[in-house]
DNA sequence: CGGAATCCTCGAAGATACTG
DNA sequence: CAGTATCTTCGAGGATTCCG
């Protein structure tokens, strides 16, 4: 807001709140919005998946990088994890309450994303046309 | 370099079902969702700014990283950017209306992080004090 | 001032193999 | 089935230099 400051080592230029929100809020951002988090966390909305069913939704997805980040997601207290005895190991992975609570702001990018892909595809195509010329 | 070495990483489009949609949302978001986007479209919200003012806002930036994210931003249509002639070359980056539509979804995860910051360091911690014992 | 061009590193992600 | 354990590669990102 009233960030007309500049100085060279405590930028000041944020909307409402402190440098540390920012930076805190970025790397917050960062261990959520990743490439496969927001895929999964919607995979688990509509009901709770076990490890290779949620590997088969993810198609492209490395069973380590799905279990990097469904561990992060647990640990960040967005999906919650399961073992069910059986003759064979089954684990199923849940959304938490907490988890929930991201469902409306994710839901929001996601609509974003089909309402305007066309005026970003479009963008892109006179960008491009603008460079190669 | 031979290509026939590199594996191909595999395709990002699936025929046909449900998880398409979201495959290419997610290409999507990956565009807009990277470490520094979200920051510099919140700078930019406020007023244009000239790069080295955003590279100012962005501590820890690089040039080149700061160089290519606008760069990325400029071709999916979220900023413009403008050369202003004069004495010494001058390069203003706003924001476009279609980046505008962004700041509501882009405040709204902003503020779940302010919001549940704290629920999220409790299950860390919970989290780590499981796995460590 | 606002970049482009190089060089380099380092850690994330892939491939593969093994296990309770 | 649901992972762990290694090894390797590869490319994004940092540091530096130069330039209109």
């Amino acid at each position: 807001m009233s960030a007309n400051n500049r100085q060279a080592h405590s930028p000041e230029y944020y909307p409402g709140h402190s440098c540390e929100d920012k930076a805190s809020g970025r790397l917050l951002l960062d261990q959520i919005t990743d490439k496969w988090s927001v895929s999964i966390l919607f995979a688990l909305c509509s009901k709770p998946l076990r490890f290779n069913e949620i590997k088969r939704c993810m198609d492209g997805i490395t069973q380590k990088s799905l279990t990097q980040c469904l561990r992060r997601l647990e640990r960040n207290g967005i999906i919650a994890r399961r073992v069910i005895p059986s003759s064979q190991i089954a684990v199923e992975y849940s959304i938490t309450p907490l988890g929930r609570t991201l469902e409306a702001p994710f839901q929001a990018l996601f609509n974003w994303t089909i309402e305007y892909s066309s005026d970003v595809t479009l963008a892109q195509a006179e960008f491009d046309a603008r460079t190669t010329e």
